[in-house]
DNA sequence: GCAATGATTTACT
DNA sequence: GTAAATCATTGCC
């Protein structure tokens, strides 16, 4: 299968990344056990506003995935309970980074259910519980094939994405309202 | 060392 | 709609 090469995460608008990772697929070993789903919603995140986590291009321990070259996995524990599973784009030390929010499972639609306990995928903290990914999958190339990896997936026209607000980051304040959300029209 | 807080989810009123 | 759960990371003392 077309596993999306290193220069495709490597691009300068991270905004332009997201809008085009919806409908692509992803793919997970994990625990021997492979699954596939299709991205779509996602959100952009950018070291030039305040709702990142790298705002004001400062690195720390956590975010030190984000600063990395594009096409690595950055992974986070986030209000102590949820694990959240971000895509970093650009060139090194740009901090920008796209948070996959909702999937369509393909494969391993059974195995997802198990891992949640309860049959929905919409939602970040979701998503990774039921790929099985967690904070020691931060900081891994995704452009290999190994472990995580997206594809090539469906073309979808941009007449069917749909843009909107971020969610949950009230606190970044005007930088709150940038349409940098992408949703798969259904 | 210690207090504050969050890119959320879930259940309850 | 509102609130609690829950902990690693952060920033300040």
């Amino acid at each position: 299968m077309d596993i999306l090469g290193r220069e495709f995460y490597q691009g300068e608008d991270v905004v332009a990344i997201a809008k085009a990772t919806i409908g692509k697929y992803i793919y997970t070993i994990i625990d021997d056990i492979p699954t596939a789903a299709m991205i779509i919603e996602c959100e952009a995140y950018s070291y030039k506003e305040k709702g990142c986590h790298a705002y004001g291009a400062k690195k720390t321990k956590r975010n030190a995935a984000m600063f990395e070259e594009g096409g690595v996995s950055y992974v986070y524990l986030c209000y102590g309970i949820h694990e959240m599973f971000n895509i970093v784009t650009n060139r090194g030390g740009y901090a920008e980074a796209i948070l996959v929010r909702a999937i369509k499972p393909i494969v391993g639609e059974d195995i997802m259910k198990s891992r949640r306990g309860s049959p929905s995928y919409n939602g970040p903290g979701k998503v990774t519980q039921a790929l099985g990914i967690h904070r020691s999958h931060n900081n891994m190339p995704l452009f290999i094939g190994n472990t995580i990896w997206l594809t090539e997936g469906k073309n979808i026209a941009d007449a069917n994405i749909l843009e909107s607000p971020r969610i949950g980051i009230d606190y970044a304040a005007e930088d709150a309202l940038l349409p940098w959300r992408f949703t798969l029209k259904s």
